[in-house]
DNA sequence: TTTATTTATTGCAATATTACGATATATATT
DNA sequence: AATATATATCGTAATATTGCAATAAATAAA
């Protein structure tokens, strides 16, 4: 096959694995970081801030967006993209929520 | 092509990265919050809580295994798996200083 | 030892991802 | 209008992922 059986599982956890297969590239984490780094909004730089061609970049891009990871103004003849902080946030608590729940049970065995 | 170029990536890029991607499927995520609610080590009974096949369940277990996930030691006929709570805390960590990051920061123009 | 149980591996088909050259689009500048 | 600049899309090749039937491997139970 090659497609997921998303249809049986959880909207929660569908949406999970979307955000965090979207981060599943160091290519994205790199983004990420370069957006929280230069602070806010950045038009253009960052295809020349990657070992990547243009029309890789704005693939990856675009994945970012559709996870709703970043999100993308025009301004101007350049687009400014900037982090979409309720995602990430939902997926730090997501994370959070999973860590507490391990320290609380705790049930070591392997 | 089809392979990253993580060569061109910070190791804790790629390290986030990869673990990010195992978590990147609703069929792992539904794993380890399975791991979490019976909590501490099962044997067996995953493929039976999933809608999936034996062998996919197992390819799924063995992705969050290479991504240090989770740990599995034999018990008798069967394989108990846990959580590793080293990695996820890791991951949360990075989320947590990434969002610290952003609060700080807010700079908001989108 | 034979049989059952549990998990892993192999092989394969369908689909998705990654990467990039070529090209399109859209605005800015001259 | 013509040209430059910035980003997106298309097309395509290489590779990876997903899913499962068939089968192997390894231990347990009879």
């Amino acid at each position: 096959m090659g497609a997921s059986k998303t249809e049986h599982f959880s909207d929660e956890q569908n949406t999970i694995a979307i955000i965090a297969k979207a981060l599943g590239h160091p290519a994205r984490i790199a983004i990420i970081e370069h957006l929280i780094k230069v602070n806010a909004c950045i038009c253009g730089e960052i295809v020349n801030e990657l070992p990547l061609a243009q029309p890789t970049v704005s693939q990856h891009l675009k994945e970012l967006k559709n996870a709703k990871i970043i999100k993308g103004t025009i301004e101007g003849n350049s687009i400014c993209y900037c982090i979409d902080e309720t995602t990430l946030n939902h997926l730090k608590n997501y994370f959070e929520n999973i860590t507490k729940q391990l320290k609380i049970k705790s049930t070591h065995c392997c």
